[in-house]
DNA sequence: ATCGAAGTTCGAAGATCCTCGTAGTACGGT
DNA sequence: ACCGTACTACGAGGATCTTCGAACTTCGAT
């Protein structure tokens, strides 16, 4: 139950991040998060699969997207605004901005 | 001598150009433009072939982010900032600061 | 009119990605 | 102790992507 392998700030890269923003399942994800942080991303009732689910989940926290905490038997997600605003300021509100 | 096609600004659609920009060949094309815009790609010296270099204009032209107009042998590109900016404000300045 | 330079098109090979089902683990509650 | 829930790990299938070389087109210059 230890804490899941997270990037560090000045880990993160702008190539991985772009890349896992870049997927409509994953973008939803994160709209999701910004709209109710601290959420398990099982209940967002995607359509997916859960191992799908886990597949992106776990490419948005490599990327340094969002940071997952085990909970029981859950896994709350959150946005890592703070980390993301300050390497690349303006990115995810112009991701989160966007009409389609 | 046509020009080529691009998308219209309504029928951009962010995830494509997330996936054009999540790709370090592309975004050193887009850096590049940033720093001197209306130039020709192939005198970027990236270290691809032009055939691959065609497909990498092509997916950002498609994509909505650069506009390519043929100029003599050669297409001059440029960033399409103002529709960008318009639909993802501060996307494209955060991907341009970016540190790594 | 011929030539070279700049780009494109058309496959093709190899890598990566998205999706899923199956089997398994971890945790909380009865 | 048992069961159900939430999730993960491990393939595998199929799609997409990146890269390239070879052959072709287009344009400007000689």
């Amino acid at each position: 139950m230890h804490t899941l392998p997270h990037p560090e700030r000045d880990e993160i890269r702008i190539a991985a991040v772009l890349h896992a923003l870049a997927d409509p399942v994953r973008l939803r994800i994160v709209r999701e998060l910004a709209r109710a942080d601290g959420v398990s991303c099982g209940s967002m009732g995607l359509g997916v699969s859960p191992s799908t689910l886990t597949h992106h989940v776990r490419t948005l926290r490599e990327a340094g997207v969002v940071r997952v905490q085990p909970r029981g038997t859950s896994r709350i997600s959150s946005l890592r605004r703070e980390d993301l605003d300050a390497l690349y300021p303006g990115l995810l509100d112009g991701v989160l901005a966007a009409p389609r």
